[in-house]
Order: C-alpha cells, then sequence, then structure tokens
DNA sequence: GAGTGGTCTAGACCACTCA
DNA sequence: GAGTGGTCTAGACCACTCA
C-alpha cells in the first residue's frame, strides 16, 4: 500500500492505517474491551511495516480510542471497564477520592430537536431526541442534575426501563447497548444562579450558585452524538481540569 | 551511553535524553523562543541514534516544552509568541474570539505564606510570597479578578512597576524576566457567590454567581511556582474545555 | 517458551524552509 | 542546494504476560 490518491491531500500511510483500523472500531468489526490483532498481524495485512502500524496504534491509544498493554495486546478502549468513565466525570469530592456514583432517573421521553440541538448535533430542526433527566449523587451526596440529550434514531429503544435497568453509566450504556462509543467532549463552564427546575432536585434555595456544564460528545470522526447540560452544586465538590 | 544505574529503576535511553534536554532548558542554555540543536546534532552529542533523540523531543513537544517545524528546527515553547498563553486563559467569550487582553493592577505586595500556600508550593508556612491583584479584560470587558501568589525568592523584583512594564500575560513575564518557565498547571473549578471582595471589581452585586478558578501552576519537572485563584462573570463568557 | 508490545539502531527517502 | 524535521522500513533485542 502506498500514498495514492494525489487529490484528497496528502496523507502519510500510518494515517491511512489510521482511519482503517478506526473503521474497523465503527463497524464493530473490534469490540469495546476486546483487543484487535498484534502489530505484526496488522502489519501483514495492510502490507505495511509494524513501524507504520505502531505510529497508527500510538495515535489511537494517545487519543484514548486503544490501550496497549505491554505483553498482552491492544485493546478498544472501554467505559465499562478501568474507570475510563471517569475522564469524563469532572466532578470530585473537595476532600479525598470518589467512591461511589449512583443516578436517579428524573425522566426519559422523546422531545423535537430545538434550532441550537439540531445545529450541535448535526440533525434537522425538529428531528426526535431522546431526553434524559437525572440526579447524580457522588459519594452518597446529591450533587449533579442532569440532562442529557441524543438522537432517538441512533438510540432505538432507549428508555426508563434500559436506563435503570443498566446502572448509572449513560456513556457505559450507549456503548454496550447501542454501539455507540464516546471518545471526546467538548465543554462549556459557566457559573449560574439556581432556578426552580435546577435548585429542587439538588435540594438548594434559588439563586444558589450552581456550576453548570454544556457538554457536546463525539463519537469516532469527531460525529456528535449527545448534548449535556449539567448542574453542579460546588459546596463540597469541584470540577478538576489539568492544562498543559 | 547506556542505561547503567541498576538502582533508580530502570528508565529508557530516550527518557535519560528528555531529562538531559529538559535540564538543558531548566538551565537557560537554550531559552524561550530559540530553537535548540537539530536531532542529528543532538543523536551525536548524546551518542545515540536519530531516533531515540526523535522520541525525546516528541514527548516534549507533546508536552508543549518545545514545538517542532518542519524544514526550521525545534524551538524552546514560549508564553511570549504563537498565543500559547491562551492554552491557560480558558475564558472565552459566549460569542466571538478572544481578540484583546488587558490587565489592571489592583496590588502587588509582599505577603507570608499560609499553611495552604505553603503546601501547594512546596515552601515553609511564613515563607515570602509576592502577591498580584488584577482584573482583566477580554475584548474590553471586566469579566475577571484574579490573585496570584509565587514565592518571592524565584521572583526578585517583581513590583508594580515591573508588572506595567511588561503587559498583561503574567506567564510571559515570568519567562522574559525571571526565567520561570510555566509548563502545567491543575485547575479546581467551583461556581460560588461574589462576596465584597469579588464583586465590586467586576461591577456586580454580592451574591451574584461568579465561576471561582483555583490553580497551581508547575514549571520544569513538576515543580510548583504559582498559585492563582480567579473570579470569572459567566455572563457573556464561559470557561472552555476538551475531555478525551 | 511463545507471543505481545517497548526500545533502539541504521539508513533511505520525502516535505518543507531558507538563503 | 543545504539543512531541518517527517515518514517508512527492516531487524535486533528487551520487558512483560500467560499457559
Amino acid at each position: 500500500m502506498k500514498p495514492d490518491a494525489p487529490f484528497p491531500a496528502y496523507q502519510p500511510l500510518y494515517r491511512q492505517i489510521k482511519l482503517l483500523i478506526t473503521e474497523g472500531l465503527e463497524s464493530g468489526q473490534w469490540k469495546p474491551g476486546e483487543s484487535i490483532p498484534s502489530e505484526l498481524e496488522l502489519a501483514k495485512r495492510f502490507n505495511v511495516s509494524q513501524g507504520t502500524v505502531r505510529k497508527a496504534v500510538n495515535e489511537l491509544a494517545q487519543e484514548n480510542v486503544l490501550v496497549r498493554r505491554q505483553g498482552r495486546g491492544t485493546f478498544v478502549a472501554s467505559h465499562a471497564h478501568e474507570r475510563a468513565q471517569l475522564a469524563f466525570l469532572r466532578i470530585t469530592p473537595d476532600a479525598g477520592p470518589v467512591a461511589t456514583i449512583e443516578a436517579e432517573l428524573v425522566e426519559c421521553r422523546r422531545v423535537r430537536a430545538d434550532a441550537a440541538a439540531a445545529r450541535n448535533l448535526d440533525l434537522e430542526t425538529g428531528s426526535p431526541l431522546v431526553r434524559v433527566r437525572r440526579v447524580l449523587s457522588v459519594n452518597a451526596k446529591r450533587v449533579i442534575y442532569e440532562e442529557a440529550k441524543v438522537p432517538a434514531e441512533l438510540f432505538p429503544g432507549l428508555d426508563a426501563e434500559t436506563l435503570n435497568a443498566h446502572g448509572c453509566m449513560l456513556y457505559t450504556i450507549y456503548e454496550s447497548e447501542f454501539h455507540v462509543r464516546i471518545v471526546e467532549a467538548e465543554e462549556r463552564l459557566k457559573a449560574v444562579a439556581a432556578d426552580a427546575d435546577t435548585a429542587h432536585p439538588l435540594g438548594l434555595r434559588e439563586g444558589a450558585p450552581l456550576l453548570m456544564m454544556e457538554r457536546v460528545a463525539y463519537t469516532y470522526g469527531r460525529r456528535p452524538v449527545e448534548l449535556r447540560r449539567s448542574f453542579c452544586n460546588c459546596a463540597e465538590h469541584h470540577y478538576a481540569n489539568i492544562i498543559n
């Protein structure tokens, strides 16, 4: 395999290999938690050197799409194991680690995408969405009220029953029940005053300061598949971030 | 050069090279904005292959310590150029990009480290610090009130005059005037209610919700050198973050 | 001991920058 | 055209896992 296609801009070989691997992941050829073939095997299959496969796999590992384990193999990253979940839950108690997380379902229903939701999810206005509202408890304290919206088409049969049956981690459910893996998210944070809707579920008075987190979550290929707005009571919790 | 030293745990060659390069940076042998020697030159100097140097340099580039430019060379990252500054200023207008940033100095004086500051900065309680309080304007709107504390020892002569003479980017000043380069930071975000101290500089009423950002900033080798607490009025601005 | 990923080398050639 | 980083190959050997 050589760089051909002069038009779609020059892409190095390892990027093309990366794309081929990503396609295998998208198609479900290799599922979350499973191992992909060894470097030598992939090199043979794609007719390139091991070094080129390595470079492609390294980038995917870096993006948390694959997980390398020396001596064992390379695995498809999963929200189910390894508490990689916590990468997407940045709220932490001020003192001590996150020990438990529980969710109480407030509501799960079908809605129509408004203009903003449609724009962010790359859909038509009015497209059917599933809207999930929940209260999350960290270490048995209710601190987050969140609303998630996802395209109904991608999540057929997502309802209260499904949610209650499969634990509290939404991204684990997306992955195991609907074959949608979240790999990246963009967040916008603001401090806002609690209104009636957000104050009550968290046991606060209206006007109390809340950390609002608006998120667009993406699957492979930077395709947006979830819109989320969360509100966190920061009395004893904070949002942790590392900059570099 | 071969892996020797059996005791301090096995470190691959490229990590040792990485450390040697970092030492050159810390010592000021190569200064921010300057280029470091070419890969082949470094390979000759350290008596390893170009590939090993490349691996070390790649990691440092990844950490935003070095910047690679094909055809030109490898440069020491700088807060002065390339608006790499914005990596550490996550506050953005809700609509449109950051066009201008200005700072008004509120206060600059010497203080003593309290227990918390001492712990976070790896100092003794009571150590001399310089405390800087400022109001930052983004696109000509005053939206951030911030307080930074740094060890006085590391920043001799840091005073109001210095600050007013060298523009508004603190990390650029640290770098150009005091040879302290910030490479990483940990932040904790909370929503809080404005008190008298924070409300007035931002033109808000007490009790208004503010986004509080507490930061520990690190130089090479993860040495903590700045403590910062900022408050942002989120009426028309937000904190942007990417998770993956 | 077989198989995996991790490190290291040597060398060829490409893409880009600049004088 | 000389010099830089970027890609790609082939091959050796190491560290780690597991049966």
